[in-house]
DNA sequence: CCAGTTGTTCACGCATTTCGAACGACATGC
DNA sequence: GCATGTCGTTCGAAATGCGTGAACAACTGG
């Protein structure tokens, strides 16, 4: 619960809390969002009757299921900018091309959000079931390679927004936690081009991303190919071969756009 | 606005009326939204700003979009059940194995929700963007195949129920709006294993579909296949190919399931 | 059969939301 | 360049409407 500058409207808030709640748990009883929640029964019972009511939530017995509801905004959001759809698409010839993790990532309020997710070679449509980059994951933007890469593009001032709000935290003995670094990083990247993630947010994996900038060059969003740390090894020709991948694939994107 | 049984929270639904205006609205600014919804400005001022601080809702310059937000908890919805996983692979199976339009489907609330959707022989991953059919879109059960397919295996007191809260709304001049005219079809699906959908949803467009059940012979979902009325003729053996294929990949598709 | 659950209902009191009016910022008109 | 029309924002005041807790019914398991 970060500061809402004017009246935050309180009720909404415990509803959406709720919500969070019941996807976190993947199932939960009333009872049991009660107390953790701290609300008392009668009031989760009228939050959780309306959002059933409205489709958000689906009552099984008497535990409560995310409704298929949240799809339809979704997949208009996921649908808004046309690019999307297009670069949504290329996450599957990559993987492929590949035979690693692919994703489209894009930044919307400071955090980044998988729109797309793929594995080359594995399994039918690369629809992973269990993978921590299932579309519809967010992370935090400095520690993926696709948000360094994106993060780069922004101006200092929108960059440091985004840490001040969102912060720095640790999720491996790697992450970069200082903003001095963070900076350092982001002007190598710069130059290069592309991102790399070295074991920064999931031990043992890494990973190589590259941004897509639209027509007025504002940043859209990022793609990225990763896996294991024994199959990319950083800074070998294997790694650069990836990013020129990403790189050629980004520019056939961006030429392809511009309407 | 349908009747809630208890005490409804009121303040929680004009925050998703608001949502709902804004993604139907596909952006819209504060006083669009304040007199759309007959609300004061302030009031909704409030609700934007505690949208947009969890996410739901995004700001650029003066008008409001959807947020991604919504993704984390309709991909949780997606694959909750594993079978849904399994299913929307299938889908790009049966788009190509066909040439036509393909989708899994799922029940909910009374509502049909289409999980995953593709074109086959058209675009690279069968995304499409601007298809009525598109993943996240949300249909009435009697003028669907899928809908009538899955109607035809619950019980008809269930079936009465969807009826009185969601109604036989007419999209063609072949939509059935006579609850006894639907409960015979529906006795013919039974007896025929499938179902079909001769223009009644929309004009020119006809589509077969079956219903997957579970382990207890619990209705799942459905998939259909569809596409312009002169490529699918009605009677014609090629329909019957077309619902043979499609049994014979739920078949499949519930015997590699039963865990 | 009683002591645990569970979810549900209800009346009350206070916190919250709602409203409306006034404000500043910006653009468009004359 | 002044006036008028937007737009979003802020604030005080009023009452609606949410939250609470206790009492209820329906089940479950000891």
């Amino acid at each position: 619960m970060t500061d809402d500058g004017p009246r935050p409207v309180k009720t909404t808030k415990t509803s959406l809390a709720l919500a969070r709640a019941v996807r976190d748990s993947g199932g939960a009883t009333l009872s049991d969002l009660a107390d953790r929640l701290d609300l008392a029964k009668s009031t989760v019972h009228n939050h959780l009757h309306t959002l059933v009511d409205e489709g958000f939530l689906v009552r099984d017995g008497d535990t409560y299921h995310v409704g298929l509801q949240f799809l339809p905004f979704s997949e208009h959001a996921r649908n808004r900018n046309p690019l999307y759809s297009t670069a949504r698409q290329r996450v599957y010839s990559l993987a492929e091309e590949t035979g690693n993790e692919a994703d489209f990532i894009v930044e919307e309020n400071g955090r980044a959000y998988t729109l797309e997710y793929a594995i080359g070679e594995s399994t039918a449509r690369g629809l992973s079931e269990s993978s921590p980059f299932r579309a519809g994951n967010r992370f935090h933007m400095h520690n993926c390679a696709s948000g360094k890469a994106m993060l780069a593009l922004l101006s200092d001032e929108r960059v440091r927004e985004i840490l001040d709000r969102w912060g720095l935290p640790a999720t491996t003995a790697h992450t970069i936690t200082d903003e001095a670094t963070l900076f350092d990083e982001l002007e190598t990247i710069r130059r290069q081009g592309y991102a790399t993630n070295d074991e920064e947010l999931i031990d043992g994996y890494r990973s190589i991303g590259a941004a897509v900038t639209g027509p007025d060059d504002a940043v859209v969003g990022a793609f990225s190919v990763g896996g294991p740390a024994y199959r990319l090894a950083i800074d070998d020709s294997s790694t650069r071969e990836i990013a020129q991948l990403l790189l050629d694939e980004i520019d056939a994107l961006e030429s392809e756009l511009p309407v």
